[in-house]
DNA sequence: TAGATTGTTAATCGATTAACAATC
DNA sequence: TAGATTGTTAATCGATTAACAATC
């Protein structure tokens, strides 16, 4: 409680931060009641070092020979990122990438619930999808100051991302989960998070044009395949 | 041709690169020829210097005054991500998040086309979404060998994406895009690049919860909110 | 006890930012 | 020309890894 815990966290360190609790929660589950870093590091293909350092970072001490015991490493980890307890989020976007993220089972174990999607094509009111009641983006605004919601997860086609997320932060949003391609311009007092699946395949595909410099292409005769594809099955 | 490109290049960079991209596409497609990379830094709110390393990096040069051409960048990025012509890809898991990668409409701008859909669920052969023919998992290994596919896309329930990496690494897959949460398991020769979608969530609501250390937690009363809600439209 | 694992300090590595002369 | 922007070198910053004594 009075300890040297850091007042700002590594952002890697927050980022692994699920890893661990998932494979912990995982190791729990069948009925360990401790788990040394070391076995974490190599699960996780890391240096041991950066967990025990993270798990430190985070106020958790393990015991030489035994580790770090799961309940309260789990306890913490759940507590820091604040998963510890639910946040009512709303969903703006209903389209495809919406609809998956209001079917997706994860967000209980995760500190977040939808509570309501909105969606700007003529929608009902009472509509519901998945039992996540649908309503026409204008009445968005309205309902965050209503309803203190503090979280958006922001799922609109690219074109509408800016103006919507400024409608957000009006609203009284303080953040923003960003599923849109497109850098928002907002307020510096509304967190921002953007889930970048652009960067990710970049990752992928650069890796894989051999060493990046060659002219080369693979598997550029896709009308091909389809063809085969047909008739291959 | 000849000059000093490196080997390796930094992953900060070829996270950013998607970014210059989208950026300066939409700079052309509004007119322009050119765009200095002091104006790209502060779109992106990064360091100009970055920007001018990054595009150095692979191969870029501005000019004074001007900046980088436009078209030339374009060109030089997309092929440096491989985005410059199309790879076939498989995608394994037509789930929520499955289907609604199939229905994005990017990935044509991104150099990967999803010519099928696997799943295990005892879906007929013939059976399509979105136009994408959808297989039973089963017939997966020999589509990929015989189609000569190297890029999956991993969707499939996290019970199932231990084995299922598997499968496609036994068939010849050579690079996944995983978006399940597991870690896998697989030879070091196949590249797999995780969508951490966990680990951007827990940036997020860790930076909600105050400075991390107060016991406190915001908006737990999320019964009182559903019938609030009901009750408000 | 022996030895696996811990916490911590120091060394390394890599990325970002600052400074500035060269350019058009 | 003047001055915005470039490319490049040096300084800073932050994260990872190595080393090792302390612990149970």
């Amino acid at each position: 409680m009075d300890s040297k815990l850091p007042t700002t966290y590594p952002l890697p360190t927050i980022r692994r931060l699920p890893h661990y609790l998932r494979y912990m929660r995982g190791l729990q589950r069948r009925g360990l009641v401790a788990v040394p870093g070391t076995t974490v590091a190599r699960y996780l293909n890391i240096d041991s070092t950066q967990v025990r350092k993270d798990l430190a970072c985070i106020g958790l001490a393990g015991k030489p020979r035994i580790g770090f015991d799961l309940a309260e490493s789990i306890d913490v980890i759940e507590d820091f990122l604040g998963w510890g307890n639910t946040s009512d989020v709303f969903l703006v976007g209903t389209g495809n990438l919406g609809r998956a993220l209001i079917s997706f089972d994860g967000f209980s174990d995760r500190g977040v619930q939808i509570i309501a999607a909105f969606d700007s094509d003529g929608i009902q009111p009472g509509t519901r999808y998945k039992s996540v009641p649908v309503y026409p983006v204008s009445k968005c605004a309205d309902l965050v100051s209503r309803l203190k919601v503090s979280i958006a997860f922001l799922c609109v086609p690219a074109p509408e991302a800016q103006k919507t997320a400024a409608m957000l932060g009006a609203a009284g949003i303080t953040a923003i989960w960003n599923f849109t391609p497109v850098k928002l311009d907002v307020s510096d007092s509304i967190i921002v998070e953007d889930v970048n699946m652009c960067s990710s395949l970049a990752l992928l595909t650069s890796r894989l044009t051999s060493n990046n410099n060659s002219g080369e292409r693979r598997n550029g005769d896709n009308q091909r395949n389809e063809t085969e594809l047909v008739a291959a099955v």
